[in-house]
RNA sequence: GGGCGGUUAGCUCAGCGGAAGAGCACGCGCCUUACAAGCGCGGGGCCACAGGUUCGAUCCCUGUACCGCCCA
């Protein structure tokens, strides 16, 4: 046994080693087996973008808590790792590289650009999981997936045609959010609306016949070039003899009606609005309504098209600043006024997103989201924290069609053809030789590519093999648990739901474990690009992966956004010294140990394993409660307050005393720390293996030690209660001595009196209490012997602690002292008392609380009088 | 406009029906033979505000005020 241990703990010394040595040992692969019962996670996949950022490390380093405690637990766990492609996001980077040479994609073309693509995916995929094990994440490495790879890109093949096939997939022309700067089309999620100070402008538009002008009010004056109407509420009196006349638009000169439609507010500006039918998603139905044209005066590129006549080819915001010019000129214009208004921005770009009319595809959403929000109204899929239920039920019921298709490179592309001759679509698994329809071979693959999402969507499902019923799909789903934020509650967790139950007739996982964000310590959302975001690898480097995984637990609840402090890594990085120092300790003390040899336990003995066996079941109970902050904390508290502070320094006599005294506190230290080990390894995986490895175990890794057994035998109430005065003499002796400045150097005896039982329970603890309060030797005795009148005291439980200090005891402090002790004691006694006094208390309460009052006013009586006497022989 | 969350020690946060907690910061004293990344002791709170329920409310209910988020 190695007992030279360095004073401070060097996580760079043990975590890169430990790792290996797990990978070695094959600890994190999973099969199935069915013996076992089995606990599943599937990553949720990083973004080929780059590299993790802290929310990657708490997400992560959750997940491996709960694995790790499930794989010591007994189960056949499986941590499925793997990565996004990311389309947009990582198309992105790839052409910001590029640009850097001067190129765009357009320049090489879209094979070739994809190469680039991959490569890029290829380098980040390995910085990432690279970074994983580093974290310490003990996935199952031999099944790392990617979201395009083959099987994936099957599945998704699979789920396409099956959706197309069953009428909820379709093509059509609507209006969607386009991004001008990424040129494609975004879903309504990707789209994050923004309330600016914007302008409405009240614009008149003449009447065909002469007899005047309707006023409009528009926040975007440059599509009054599509108009095709305008129209009004149809109970609105103002306009009751506008409808069905003719308004001519401004600037082009069109004739157009004026309509009544429903979804009018009259509320809202005049009361007569313009119809922009290509322009606007509320404007394109209302056109549908009336059969109105849609006219298209903005291209994808965000330009003016050729109908906008005389300003085609100006830029959006050019558009409008000449059109406004020429609105004034002509004394168009009403007035204007100040208007907040949410505009929405391409989440990637943040470029103003413009609504479109155009061809696209999308997901029939009705018939999948009803069984999505039954699978969690009936708890058969459970979100913690429970309040996100209502959030994603909520999200469910005003669905709307998923637009799944866009206009990228970088993405599976949709397994759709269009022939050249007939038109039809021919959609198919694999790339078919000839039209389904007409069977012509000019067939052409449609060039969009599908949503990100829509594979992520599949990923518990295509992970496992699907659409194969492989050995895994059948063991390990439904997954057990997805840990992830609570910010793509929407965009993958109620889409994995769907899918999930649509291809695999089964939910995807039993629990939705949600956590918040990680914010810097001004509570702002990291950000890259203002360079206030945290490299958990800087983290790792300066204090240790286990010091950042600690870090980020504990004190964190489910659900809640997090602030990031270096002050909270210190912290933690000092939590695993001091267990690192507990441990040299008991490793220095273990060199003679004989962990089959018995010997009867002393009292502390058995108060600290009756306090392990309670925080046993404490820390176990939290961990499936998901409550890991507070699973972390009680360990915490648990290793440095009772297991360093209070039984280690308890347990130094009795080993240098040697005989049956020393091994009995030999074993007691080791069970408890090995204990403890266990229940902290999922949290500090390295630090723990590195010790456990050290003492004397069973087993060939902590990573795979069983999780500690409920031990109630432990729980040992007396043993408690008597350590627990022990501990409270103590702190009323150090407490004395350090009101009267009498360090630890200084030699003083203390001296306890109370009754005879406690005087019993109190010399049974001597030593300790001495030892503790270094005051040696403590004098025990009945409290109806003289008190030391030159002392300074307290009282504690009913017994009088005194500390005779001849010389140092300044009389006049030390009424001053007690008075105030007095005074304390007597407003607890008044609470009490009041209680007690209180009939319906009397009736109320349960039995125990009375009786813990009224025992509280016996111990607050005592105390009161005991001060009394004590001030009286003061003041003699 | 609808919904959700927060408001507890100087700071960051736990706790959520029966005597206000931690870490950091602060003050005093200690190199006590595992640890100064440490040890001991201490100061510091009308638990946002107003009502209500209850024998009892920081905790449950109803409002109010700020702060933040989500959806439209």
């Amino acid at each position: 046994m190695q007992v030279r241990l360095p004073p401070v703990y060097d996580p760079r010394a043990v975590e890169e080693e430990r790792y290996r040595f797990w990978m070695e040992g094959r600890y994190f692969g999973a099969r199935v087996n069915r013996a076992r019962e089995p606990f599943c996670i599937v990553i949720p996949p990083p973004n080929v973008t780059g590299s993790l950022h802290i929310g990657h490390a708490l997400d992560n380093t959750m997940q491996d808590i709960l694995i790790r405690w499930r794989r010591m637990q007994g189960y056949e766990t499986l941590w499925l790792p793997g990565t996004d492609h990311a389309g947009i996001a990582t198309q992105h980077v790839v052409e910001k590289r590029l640009a850097k040479d001067g190129l765009s994609r357009h320049d090489l073309g879209r094979e070739k650009f994809l190469e680039r693509v991959w490569a890029w995916k290829d380098e980040y995929e390995a910085t990432i999981i690279s970074q994983l094990r580093r974290l310490g994440a003990s996935c199952d490495w031999s099944r790392t997936r990617f979201t395009m790879d083959e099987g994936c890109s099957r599945a998704v093949r699979e789920v396409f045609v099956r959706l197309w096939e069953k009428g909820l997939i379709y093509r059509g022309e609507y209006i969607v959010n386009w991004c001008p700067e990424c040129r494609t089309a975004l879903s309504d999620l990707e789209v994050e609306r923004e309330e600016r100070a914007g302008t409405l402008w009240y614009v008149r538009y003449p009447y065909a016949d002469g007899s005047g002008y309707l006023t409009v009010a528009t926040t975007r004056p440059e599509t009054i070039l599509g108009d095709t109407a305008v129209a009004v509420h149809p109970d609105d009196e103002r306009y009751r003899d506008a409808v069905g006349k003719t308004v001519v638009v401004p600037m082009v000169d069109r004739p157009v009606p004026v309509v009544a439609d429903r979804a009018v507010d009259p509320a809202f500006g005049t009361g007569a609005v313009k119809i922009t039918p290509a322009h606007d998603a509320d404007d394109f139905e209302v056109a549908c309504r009336h059969g109105l044209p849609a006219i298209a005066v903005i291209d994808a590129d965000g330009n003016m098209t050729e109908e906008a006549g005389r300003y085609a080819g100006m830029t959006r915001e050019e558009c409008r600043r000449a059109i406004l010019d020429d609105l004034r000129a002509a004394g168009l214009i009403e007035k204007e006024e100040t208007h907040a208004m949410a505009l929405g921005h391409c989440y990637r770009c943040d470029t103003v997103v413009e609504p479109l009319l155009s061809r696209q595809w999308f997901v029939r959403m009705k018939p999948l989201a009803e069984p999505a929000m039954e699978a969690v109204k009936t708890g058969d899929i459970v979100i913690v924290p429970e309040r996100f239920t209502r959030v994603y039920v909520n999200w469910l019921e005003n669905i709307r069609d998923w637009c799944i298709s866009r206009q990228i490179w970088w993405g599976h592309r949709i397994p759709a053809w269009h022939c050249h001759r007939c038109g039809e679509i021919t959609v198919s698994r694999t790339d078919p030789p000839a039209c389904a329809h007409c069977g012509s071979e000019r067939l052409e693959q449609d060039e969009s590519v599908l949503d990100t999402w829509f594979s992520s969507a599949l990923w518990p499902f295509s992970t496992l093999g699907w659409p194969e019923r492989t050995p895994e799909l059948e063991y390990f789903y439904p997954t057990s648990v997805l840990v992830t934020g609570y910010d793509i509650l929407f965009f993958w967790v109620a889409r994995m739901v769907f899918m999930g139950l649509e291809f695999m007739g089964k939910k995807p996982f039993r629990y939705v474990l949600l956590h918040g964000l990680v914010r810097d310590a001004e509570g702002e959302k990291m950000s890259k690009s203002r360079g206030t975001g945290i490299d958990p690898m800087d983290a790792i480097e300066k204090y240790g992966a286990d010091s950042l995984r600690f870090s980020l637990i504990m004190g964190n609840t489910p659900g809640n956004d997090f602030r990031f402090y270096w002050e909270k890594v210190e912290g933690a990085r000092n939590f695993c010294n001091k267990l690192w120092n507990a441990a040299r300790f008991v490793l220095m003390n273990l060199e003679d140990f004989d962990p089959e040899a018995r010997a009867p336990l002393a009292l502390v003995d058995r108060w600290i394993l009756s306090r392990y066996a309670r925080v046993r079941d404490e820390v176990t109970r939290l961990l499936e409660e998901f409550e890991l902050g507070e699973a972390a904390r009680i360990l915490y508290d648990f290793i440095w307050d009772e297991y360093c502070d209070w039984y280690i320094e308890m347990s130094k006599a009795r080993l240098a005393e040697g005989g049956p005294a020393r091994l009995a506190a030999q074993r007691t230290l080791w069970l408890v720390l090995e204990g403890v080990l266990r229940l902290l390894h999922p949290f500090v995986p390295f630090i723990t293996e590195e010790i456990w490895q050290r003492l004397p175990h069973e087993g060939p890794a902590l990573a795979v030690a069983p999780w500690p057994g409920s031990r109630p035998d432990l729980v040992d109430r007396a043993a408690e209660e008597q350590v627990g005065l022990w501990m409270e003499v103590t702190r009323a002796i150090r407490n004395l001595r350090a009101e009267v400045g009498v360090g630890p150097g200084q030699p003083a005896t203390a001296v306890a009196l109370a009754d005879p039982e406690t005087v019993r329970a109190l010399a049974a603890g001597r030593d300790v209490i001495s030892r503790l309060s270094w005051s040696e030797p403590l004098r025990v005795a009945r409290a109806d012997e003289d008190r030391p009148s030159r002392a300074v005291a307290s009282v504690v439980r009913g017994v009088e602690v005194f500390l005779p200090l001849e010389g140092v005891v300044d009389v006049a402090r030390e009424v001053e002292r007690t008075t105030a002790r007095i005074r304390e004691a007597e407003a607890e006694l008044q609470r009490v008392e009041e209680r007690l006094k209180n009939s319906r208390f009397l009736e109320r309460a349960p039995r125990e609380v009375v009786e813990e009052m009224q025992s509280r006013r016996q111990e607050a009586l005592d105390r009161v009088r005991k001060l009394k006497e004590r001030l009286q022989l003061l003041q003699q």
